[in-house]
DNA sequence: CGGTTGTTTGAGGACGTTCAAGTACTGTGG
DNA sequence: CCACAGTACTTGAACGTCCTCAAACAACCG
């Protein structure tokens, strides 16, 4: 069951967007919540997927990792989102780990609940079209990034991508290591891209990190027009 | 117009493989199909998506390019596929260009008619559900593979991935050249990789391959269970 | 054939990793 | 509120992987 304050989150998530509040409902009455502590894992690369998670409050992430434990983040989710469609909906097994990276608040709906909402309803298969498209780009974006882009180069793609205030202040939603981990690179060589990017005016430490010349960085970044 | 001879090959496609024949029929009658000589460009990076495209026969491969013209391939698709389904479902410029590899037949569909199959038509919907799950996941063990494996790993877990006769031969679809920019590294670095493999039974020349020890190379590329 | 294109090989260097140590933060209990 | 432990982050040195550049070689096509 959602309590009630989850009720209002779960209806904010994007997926939901364009469709009627019955169709939602019917999602959220099949839906529980949970609360997770930082560090827990939902569920295993190779697992079944038993749900689709919408996360309500906190981040999570998902990570591959490989046979010697190197572990890589593959996205970041936040307040919103929803996860793991794919292998909800072709049964299969999933191909990444999911952990809890701050203590979150998420709502799990059975999967056999999100087929049976696929078969039935069509505001919802036309709702998860779009969200698949939308998770599609991301995943394009970032295909691209490691493959022509370097290190530095995909540090400063990823700022530039993250809310800013109006005077450049960013609040990094995760660990510096977390996001050397998504972006393809080591602890050590983002501390290392950071320090390249200071004389682009990338300053700031901890997760809080102010980008004084926008303009030059999205210059460096420059993958093309449609970067 | 679809040929007569395009019919067939359209139908095919897994896109529409769980949908019913007038529903294929409805896209399929707002179709045409068109022949296009190797290396000729579909679209381009940025440009709006006027078609969604099925592969009739032939290949094509999607390209990203960075500011000083470099290419890199981000998936290659062959007879029955279809792609950039999220750039038109979205209304978004395309993320990446399309190259035609072979001489290549190849369907085109007005946006405007897939748009409005997928508000009409909820056999259309599940199906393009489905297919994004499918490329979802390909796209997410691509960068797995980007992000934990190292250039002679992934072009074993290529190689595993294409159909091979009983005898370990395989035929690349592609140039060497192209499975580079796909795999993402230089044509010198994968010729290298190729020399690699040769201690696990790796050898051939051209597009001709054999994979002697089929289980050794499994075990080289090994990411995990789930990889 | 001869030109063009694709592939291999070698040498050198850049980028990023690993390993190791040191520094700075964070949170907890005294 | 401080001391401390644990964790995160940075820095340095050495190494490995992969890239670049250059040239030779092989395959393909007209």
């Amino acid at each position: 069951m959602l309590a009630i304050g989850d009720h209002a989150q779960f209806r904010r998530a994007p997926l939901f967007a364009q469709m009627p509040g019955a169709s939602i409902d019917r999602l959220g009455s099949a839906a529980h919540a949970q609360t997770f502590a930082s560090k827990s894992l939902l569920f295993d690369q190779g697992d079944q997927a038993e749900f689709l998670y919408v996360v309500l409050s906190g981040r999570v992430g998902l990570i591959g990792r490989d046979q010697d434990d190197h572990e890589m983040v593959v996205e970041f989710f936040g307040p919103g989102d929803v996860f793991i469609i794919a292998a909800v909906v072709l049964e299969l097994p999933l191909l990444m780990a999911a952990r809890v990276l701050d203590d979150s608040r998420i709502a799990l709906i059975p999967a056999a609940n999100v087929r049976d909402m696929l078969e039935a309803d069509h505001a919802f298969a036309k709702a998860t079209v779009r969200e698949l498209s939308r998770h599609w780009r991301l995943l394009v974006g970032q295909i691209k990034d490691l493959k022509l882009r370097r290190a530095p180069q995909r540090l400063a793609a990823h700022l530039l991508s993250l809310p800013r205030s109006r005077t450049g202040e960013i609040h990094l939603p995760e660990e510096r290591q977390l996001i050397a981990q998504r972006l393809g690179m080591t602890p050590e060589s983002l501390s290392r891209a950071f320090a390249d990017l200071k004389r682009l005016g990338v300053t700031g430490r901890g997760r809080q990190v102010v980008i004084a010349d926008a303009a030059s960085l999205e210059r460096y970044a420059a993958l093309d027009k449609s970067g």
